[in-house]
DNA sequence: ATACTTGCAAAAGATTTGCCGCATG
DNA sequence: CATGCGGCAAATCTTTTGCAAGTAT
């Protein structure tokens, strides 16, 4: 069972056969095709087809919605016009994309994040979410 | 005659009386005092026709583009679904979104540039370009 | 039975594009 | 004249929704 199952239960999120395609896709996405693979739902539902090929879209929008909204899954908003997936992980990420080659490099930073939260309040907010997206060239070493 | 105006100029964009209309409505929405709006289309298209009610969306949307390419303005896709415009400013900035009323608030802070360029150099990456959303709820005051 | 889920197709919302007339150099 | 620009409507693209049938509790 995948850890994406595992929390539906915890949620009291009910597993249909449907979702537990969609979940073990995504689950997928991580040790499969490697940590820069951030489907969007054209390429779930074609990964989910490939399992059950009578799935439709309108199920894999909803799930990924119910899946979200459980905080199974983390939507991103790249700048490409259509959202991207990844599972939730234990501990919150930021993500830096090379410019040139597309790759996404995943990091975790302690600092940044009490930072974060210190604005924020300072603002007069309660943090709820954040997104920190860094673009940057590979140094090359000699 | 607008930043934007000269911006154009500078760049060798031509003015017709369309991209005047929306340059000086971009230029408008400048921030004045906390809260700054940064319209999408839909509001830009609505203060241009103020102007001019004959001013087509198709030539917003048009002229938004060549803006942008142009580097005369910055696109936002915040996680809303559409996207919300500004003037380019000298200094660089970062956004906070109230998830409840979609306020904007713009910040600069020093620490968080430093700490980027550092973990970017840490990773071995060169930083090019950086994206900060803080989303939080207004803390209530007695 | 009652409430939730799905598939399909239609709808909705944001953005782009084809066409053609009009303006500008 | 030649090129670019704007208006309109149609087309696209992503995402949501109404409906009727199917499934689980």
């Amino acid at each position: 069972m995948s850890k994406i199952e595992e929390k539906c239960k915890e949620k009291g999120v009910r597993l249909t056969d449907q979702r537990k395609i969609i979940a073990k896709v995504i689950s997928d996405s991580k040790q499969t095709f490697g940590s820069k693979d951030h489907p969007d739902v054209d390429e779930l539902h074609k990964r989910a087809s490939l399992i059950d090929k009578k799935i439709s879209i309108a199920t894999v929008y909803r799930t990924i919605k119910l899946f979200e909204e459980s905080g199974i899954l983390i939507r991103h908003d790249f700048k490409e016009g259509k959202s991207r997936y990844e599972p939730t992980t234990e501990e919150h990420h930021n993500h830096l994309i090379d410019i040139n080659s597309g790759e996404i490099v995943e990091f975790v930073d302690k600092e940044v994040e009490e930072l974060q939260n210190k604005i924020a309040q300072k603002l007069g907010y309660k943090l709820v979410d954040h997104k920190l997206e860094l673009y940057g060239s590979k140094i090359k070493k000699n």
